[in-house]
DNA sequence: TATATTTGACCACG
DNA sequence: CGTGGTCAAATATA
């Protein structure tokens, strides 16, 4: 926390605030002519949403305060009956993020850790299904951080992140895996008539097909390639400062 | 072979 | 009893 605490806050807020609102400007002048550019400054709205996603992610970290909005407070104290690993007390919040609609590659909605998915449900009342990850090194080193991931109802490209626990693990570098823009598009145009664009490791199990548009499935994060390298290049930087700082 | 995801079953809780 | 969260077998991927 204390590599935070040479940085002022709020002036990164400012310029960041102020980096929106231009982009935001700018898109609305282009948009009636210039699609590809609008395109580009989705990805550019796309990185200061998740900045300030983050920023507020680092700010709940380094207050151990379990603040969200909307969700309740986990205060029951409720002795799990079965599992003595769930239900324990444990910070949970939630956060959105976007993912640009039509370059909605995992790597936006990824934020440096690696999970490992567990389940997906279809939510009651929701369009969409719920994702749910727990961290890949619990069972090596008891590391019981769990989050789920639900594409919002109303914006398609918006993603609620919730996250329950801190990460008690230690979890090496991420290694940028270099696949290529050919295999992804390939894959997507491949795909791109049942499934949606963007996911990795759409398994097309021979009887999954069926289903022509249940949902788009959720993507997983676990190692994630990263597609826009200057977008993913900040979320990295700071979660790697955010976990170095706190652990 | 090892590791990850999918998916229906299972279970606790309200 | 319905719903959300988790388990675990089957399956996919590297």
């Amino acid at each position: 926390m204390e590599n935070f605490g040479t940085i002022n806050r709020d002036s990164l807020i400012l310029e960041l605030t102020q980096g929106r609102t231009y982009a935001n400007q700018l898109r609305e002048e282009l948009r009636p002519t210039l699609a590809s550019c609008v395109n580009l400054l989705e990805r550019v709205l796309s990185s200061y949403d998740n900045a300030f996603a983050l920023l507020n992610c680092m700010t709940l970290l380094r207050n151990g305060d379990p603040k969200t909005e909307g969700s309740e407070p986990e205060s029951k104290a409720q002795v799990p009956s079965r599992n003595p690993k769930k239900r324990k007390t444990m910070a949970t919040w939630s956060q959105q993020l976007r993912v640009c609609s039509e370059t909605a590659f995992e790597g936006q909605l990824d934020d440096g850790y690696y999970w490992r998915k567990y389940g997906q449900k279809d939510i009651l009342g929701s369009k969409h299904p719920r994702a749910y990850y727990r961290c890949t090194h619990r069972g090596t080193q008891g590391c019981l951080v769990t989050k789920q991931v639900q594409r919002t109802d109303k914006d398609p490209s918006l993603f609620e992140v919730t996250y329950k626990g801190k990460h008690t693990c230690i979890q090496e570098m991420r290694k940028k895996k270099k696949e290529n823009l050919d295999t992804k598009k390939r894959r997507e145009g491949e795909e791109a008539s049942e499934r949606h664009s963007g996911q990795r490791n759409l398994t097309s199990k021979p009887g999954n097909q069926e289903m022509p548009i249940k949902d788009l499935s959720l993507p997983t994060f676990t190692s994630s390639p990263t597609q826009i390298g200057f977008e993913q290049n900040v979320e990295d930087s700071i979660f790697r400062s955010l976990k170095t700082s706190l652990e």
